[in-house]
DNA sequence: CTGTTAGCGCATTCAA
DNA sequence: TTGAATGCGCTAACAG
């Protein structure tokens, strides 16, 4: 293993020159920084990050909880995203399980004391979350990847980046709209749902303002169901029998999307549509919106670095629109 | 930030005696590790990751890539699993990304100097793999998810964990054959793909055990195609005009599997088949082949540390058997 | 079984 | 601008 020593050797300075040539190159004179660069690459030496985490009290790392049971099914590309713009800034990722709020916690606290984790990334946020006040007591940087439903939005403590899923569906609304359906349908999950309810109120909004429905007469239009396949396809048979005259359903995810449409008999002229842009999508067909993971990403490598420096004069929240697809 | 000092004050021992309170309980004489064992609590001290890895040189970390498109449908599930298994032996994990192999082997020089990585999993492992021989030649630990497809499968340097695809297509093979199908076609990734190979010769071997077919009209009942859905459906379409007789496929991965079932029309009574049960297999209700992930897991984890240890005489590889879902 | 000493690799003082 | 000394928190090796 090779040493910043061995670098300082090789390149005739001191230790000490080698450490600011990596860590202000800009105090370093030229000629200086041309003998430690070539001793860096000669020995091929690159930084112990444990030694300098020990030093500094940072350690250059994000972490973000990983659920039993996938939070979302953008998990994975998010995931992606998020590591090739970390990689970018020089951070890494690491993961920790969430099984449930509690045992989060505890992660939290193990993390923390051991000194792996700059700053937490947290998914699947709720209503009032326990963890929003835990992170914050304790004075421990993070980011939300959802906005914190229950607490005020524009909080400087609470920075979070989400996709306007309201305005996505909106969006999506109005491209049914304008290929020419007029019974719309909403398949909803049940409240208390942030992301849910904000979903539905881009299909809601959209179907008032365009006289095609009241808020008097809304619910006839309105179905709720847990988020699997086969409570949608249920959902949306009992939303069929209830309002006979629908003819397109916006649903909240691309999983009730897949239980609508198969639950539906073949070729009846009924638009469904779905949210994510999963594969179930891609084969069945029906439109859908895709999340801008790269986007996501990067915003929350951005805030996440700028939570750690303790930078509050920036940006905290980002709010970013889903791309439409349609089919 | 409390330290081992603060607690060995608190104790009235030396810091020392905590740190074998921490690494070798079993030295400690009971009354001393009560005493410790209350400073801790009262302090609430959790040891430095940081400056435990610069002392003894091991990062406690085992590092897996995760590539732009995902690897395989089952790869969250994968990695939660892989974080609950390492967590219970105070393993974490750590993302890296692998665009390239190249890109990756950059990667592995970066995370090795710096301390960060004792081992690394590798997945989408192909043939003579470019990876296994840096990290062989660097005496790196790594375990392969996924055969090492052109190596000695016993060569003990190449430890793995995979799962057993040929005996899986072979199960679900004899499924269809005992529910009634005489006439069982194949659709397969081309050639070269260990995997689909592998789970090609399951399919293969048990038609011809089943006198279904003999080796000279195999290639009548296969077909193969890139893992997408719209190449499923034209391979199929294409198997389907060239041997008229076929009543069930037998798909080397669920994709294909939605393919072809979207290809077919309605009602033919062809039975379908896929690999991973995902999503579509559920929703799309065709019988799949589900991966053990906790076991995959287990396994990683427990070979992993062998590994870092240098320990030599245990199994260093595992096949595992798929669970049959039919439906 | 417990305490003492030393040093992992680095970055932050201070001097030069 | 560069160099020498110091210590981050921990544990291996030893001495008691």
């Amino acid at each position: 293993m090779v040493s910043i020593k061995d670098v300082a050797a090789e390149a005739r300075v001191s230790p000490q020159t080698v450490s600011n040539y990596f860590n202000q190159p800009e105090i370093v004179k030229d000629m200086t920084r041309k003998k430690v660069e070539s001793a860096v690459e000669k020995l091929r030496y690159t930084p112990n990050a444990s030694a300098r985490r020990l030093r500094t009290r940072k350690s250059n790392t994000l972490a973000i909880g990983i659920a039993p049971t996938g939070y979302s099914p953008i998990y994975d590309l998010l995931l992606h995203a998020l590591v090739s713009e970390a990689d970018r800034s020089g951070l890494r990722i690491m993961l920790y399980k969430t099984d449930s709020k509690t045992d989060e916690i505890r992660q939290y606290r193990s993390l923390i004391a051991g000194g792996d984790v700059d700053c937490f990334i947290l998914t699947d946020t709720e209503h009032h979350d326990p963890r929003i006040a835990w992170l914050t007591d304790h004075r421990q940087a993070f980011v939300l990847f959802g906005r914190p439903w229950g607490h005020d939005l524009s909080d400087p403590d609470i920075a979070w980046v989400d996709v306007d899923g309201r305005r996505g569906i909106a969006d999506m609304t109005r491209h049914l709209i304008l290929t020419g359906h007029r019974h719309i349908g909403f398949l909803g999950w049940p409240e208390p749902s942030g992301t849910g309810t904000d979903r539905k109120r881009g299909w809601q909004e959209t179907m008032e303002q365009a006289k095609l429905c009241d808020p008097s007469s809304i619910s006839d239009y309105l179905a709720y169901s847990q988020d699997d396949i086969r409570s949608g396809q249920i959902a949306c048979r009992e939303l069929m029998s209830r309002k006979t005259c629908i003819d397109a359903i916006v649903c909240v995810s691309d999983t009730l999307a897949t239980g609508a449409l198969t639950s539906l008999p073949h070729s009846t002229g009924i638009a469904v549509t779905g949210f994510d842009n999963t594969a179930p999508a891609q084969s069945l067909g029906f439109p859908s919106l895709e999340q801008p993971t790269q986007d996501i990403a990067h915003e929350l490598v951005r805030i996440a670095m700028e939570r750690i420096r303790r930078i509050r004069n920036e940006t905290h929240h980002t709010l970013l629109a889903p791309r439409l697809i349609t089919r």
